[in-house]
DNA sequence: CAAACTCAAAAGTACTACTTATTCAAGATG
DNA sequence: CATCTTGAATAAGTAGTACTTTTGAGTTTG
């Protein structure tokens, strides 16, 4: 209860800058400016660590590091900057990390995808397609972010479905910036049922190329919109 | 010192799997399996807690989690399924991660690299093809590693940048237990001199396919030798 | 002026006491 | 007889104190 807060607050305003690398914390201050005992003081001190936000050194205190020496890929660090000013910043940095592992891992999935899953994606696909269709954005996006966790947990790679929440926030990011058309792309719902085809018919390269296609056609949007829409940054 | 001897422990007995999903451990239980004061165990337990490793449960204890719901990006957890019974599996995953990553990250090193990067990827590409071709092994891997650790760093993406130890692990692993051939294949020195040069001239598109060349053939080198040498699981 | 030495500051470790939440079961109530 | 309530036991969470170890910085000494 405690610990969480205290370390919501201090990791955040890590996270957002407010606390610069090589700032000195000593444990003490901390306890005092949160009204925290020493023992939460700790343990929040000792997850920070371990996130590698901070180290700790005798006699001179806790440092905050470098944002390259953190761990990225920490849930709470990518909620705190999600929820900070850099969110325009950190949705485009994650939209690369799943450009990148989508495709692949739609591979994996068209190979190793259970019955039962390539049934499921199937009729994820085709609900996908219907609700696009019908310009039910909010449905669209449900679906949607469905389709893609079960095709990242299909690729039995646990690195990859471990991603699942980020495609989330980065389908969700998108639907409510204005970063997306006003309706589905006819093409995207088409590639989504090429990608479930693909992986129901174990066909590995297919499933890749349409899905990468599908990333390429995410990112060419997202361009065009930024360079013409101008700085539409919150 | 102690905690962190207790954190490796605890660690690496859920990571390679002696403490199997659902067994729950009672932390007084644990200050006197490790002879650990309280406040060790629990700074550890509160380690293992933000790795998704645990989860705590009062009136109940510490409960080891699903593998599925683990941080599979922490490097501590990275390190601990390396050296356990589990290293050829951890391997295969963090190779399909980076046979994802790597051709993107090419594609935005292109991109964004400083002009000093883009020199110095160039004069690594060239170092990496004298050894390689003179089939100085161990020089070659030094190369090797260096320079996929500075294509992700010149990528400019934070998540990318972080995967540079796992490169490294997967590139030493493959030199290290016969999954590569006796000396760098011709190809795959020309494939990084391909991409040292497309980064250099900011050609994005060139850089991506010439790097998904390099692990479209280490990932079928690979298959090709799991297959025909059979059970090399060490 | 440099090297060793001392001191103090701050994190690390240990231990104790108290608080809170939760499970399980006994008992009451319909 | 079943179900709901209440309460006691249990184990984690929080607080606070005392002691140890490391190390940075100033000071002394050769």
């Amino acid at each position: 209860m405690r610990h969480e807060q205290v370390l919501d607050a201090l990791g955040a305003a890590i996270a957002n800058g407010s606390l610069v690398p090589g700032t000195v914390l000593r444990s003490e201050d901390l306890q005092e400016r949160f009204g925290a005992s020493r023992t939460v003081a700790r343990e929040v001190v000792r997850v920070l660590e371990t996130m590698r936000l901070t180290t700790s050194k005798r006699r001179v205190g806790v440092i905050v590091r470098e944002p390259v020496e953190w761990n990225h890929y920490d849930p709470r660090l990518i909620r705190w900057q999600l929820d900070g000013p850099a969110r325009p910043a950190a949705l485009a940095t994650l939209n690369e990390l799943r450009s990148a592992i989508e495709p692949c891992a739609a591979r994996y999935a068209a190979l190793r995808a259970t019955p039962e899953e390539r049934g499921r994606l199937t009729a994820l696909g085709e609900r996908l397609a219907r609700t696009g269709r019908a310009r039910d954005l909010s449905a669209f996006l449900e679906f949607d972010i469905a389709f893609h966790d079960l095709l990242l947990t299909a690729s039995r790679n646990p690195m990859f479905g471990q991603l699942s929440e980020v495609v989330a926030e980065v389908l969700t990011g998108r639907t409510g910036h204005g970063l997306m058309p006003p309706e589905p792309q006819p093409e995207a719902i088409a590639l989504h049922l090429e990608v479930a085809a693909a992986v129901a018919g174990g066909e590995a390269d297919r499933a890749e190329r349409a899905m990468r296609d599908i990333v390429v056609q995410a990112r060419d949007e997202i361009a065009a919109l930024v360079s013409e829409g101008g700085s539409e940054v919150e």
